[in-house]
DNA sequence: TAGATTGTTAATCGATTAACAATC
DNA sequence: TAGATTGTTAATCGATTAACAATC
């Protein structure tokens, strides 16, 4: 019943949450569905179109409680329980995120680092558990790990991928530039900044957005 | 007339000419649109209507030539002259982009790097030149900055935009987990770690795909 | 030539926008 | 109560898919 919520609208709905999560900091207690668009830069219809993906149909004419709202979505998008995660490639860019405490506090546990340099693995200095590359699949298996954020040169990518998968990883965050090719049922989101500089220039120059 | 290209198709189109220049690389002469699509995980129809939108109407029945199709891409999407392009924030994961010397040879010179601390300015081993974020507008109005990186904290998030708008800016990546907001001319996109992990958590919650 | 493949028009599918009764 | 706002059905808009003549 709930399983049909349309792609771009799972997107919006997370920003709406994260949104939300300031709002909450904020001591902002309700917020229209019209100051929402506003904010997130979509029409108040789809702000409301979303919600209502994830409503069991009450009706109301009351401003959105930030509180309840908030809610209504990690309940629906299942943001309550919190996933274990991994970074692989310990190199300027994987040391930043697996250094960045931040995660944890929005639901994800950053329980694994993996790099191929041994030396890496021994001597950086990480709160976090760090093992070469080889023992991905055995690791993620072990400690249940679902998410995996992968920061590795561009030839590394589809074995490191290809390791994950073996553990029974989900979905991936792929900050490398390769273009990864997986089964269907694993999620890939692609990060490359490359990309999207090309997308920003590409939309600069056509006036289109 | 070439106006008119959808967004997510310059997306698409984005990706394309990335695997285009990967296949120049591996001297691969042709490929088809089928091959096309089963690399870039879409439809080979969706391949073929995409790069119509390019084209100046002449019918064919041969493989795409991939020197070709990349040299038509760069031409309609004008990937061929370079912008030039600024990091602000030099942190972690600014310095990690600085120092990515690939840019270049991808049409993009990074010229400038911003930080609000003179003692990194000053410090930062870079091979670009370096200058206290209170300079931006200056600096990006004379060399003719049109694009941003932006991997600034959270809280001087918006100062940054602010700053690069005052100087002409044009598109900006942004990497700090801010909502920005700007005029409508000004496009933007976020990367952000924790809302990627988001939506793959909800769309694997939900088995949409 | 025959099989394969493109380019593009038409058909379908799905998301966004509009509208409005129900509600606060 | 009256003005504002939601939730949801219906209408619109646009992108993706299908189909096929033109071409290699």
């Amino acid at each position: 019943m709930i399983n049909s919520i349309p792609e771009p609208a799972i997107k919006r709905l997370s920003a709406l949450y994260q949104l939300l999560c300031r709002l909450e900091v904020s001591e902002v207690n309700a917020i229209s569905s019209r100051e929402i668009g506003d904010r997130l830069d979509i029409s108040a219809h789809t702000v409301r179109k979303d919600i209502s993906y994830l409503r069991e149909s009450q009706t109301s004419g009351a401003r959105y409680t930030v509180l309840k709202l908030k809610e209504l979505i990690a309940r629906s998008l299942n943001f309550a329980t919190s996933r274990k995660a991994c970074v692989v490639g310990l190199g300027k860019i994987g040391t930043a995120i697996i250094n960045y405490s931040r995660f944890s506090s929005y639901g994800f546990d950053i329980v694994a680092g993996f790099d191929s340099n041994v030396n890496i693995v021994e001597t950086l200095p990480a709160e976090t558990d760090l093992f070469p590359s080889y023992m991905i699949p055995e690791i993620v298996k072990e400690r249940e790990i679902e998410l995996a954020i992968l920061a590795v040169p561009f030839e590394a990518a589809q074995l490191c991928v290809d390791r994950l998968v073996k553990g029974g990883i989900k979905g991936i965050v792929n900050f490398s530039s390769a273009l990864l090719t997986t089964d269907k049922n694993i999620v890939i989101t692609d990060v490359d900044v490359t990309k999207e500089l090309r997308v920003l220039s590409a939309m600069i120059s056509l006036g289109s957005k």
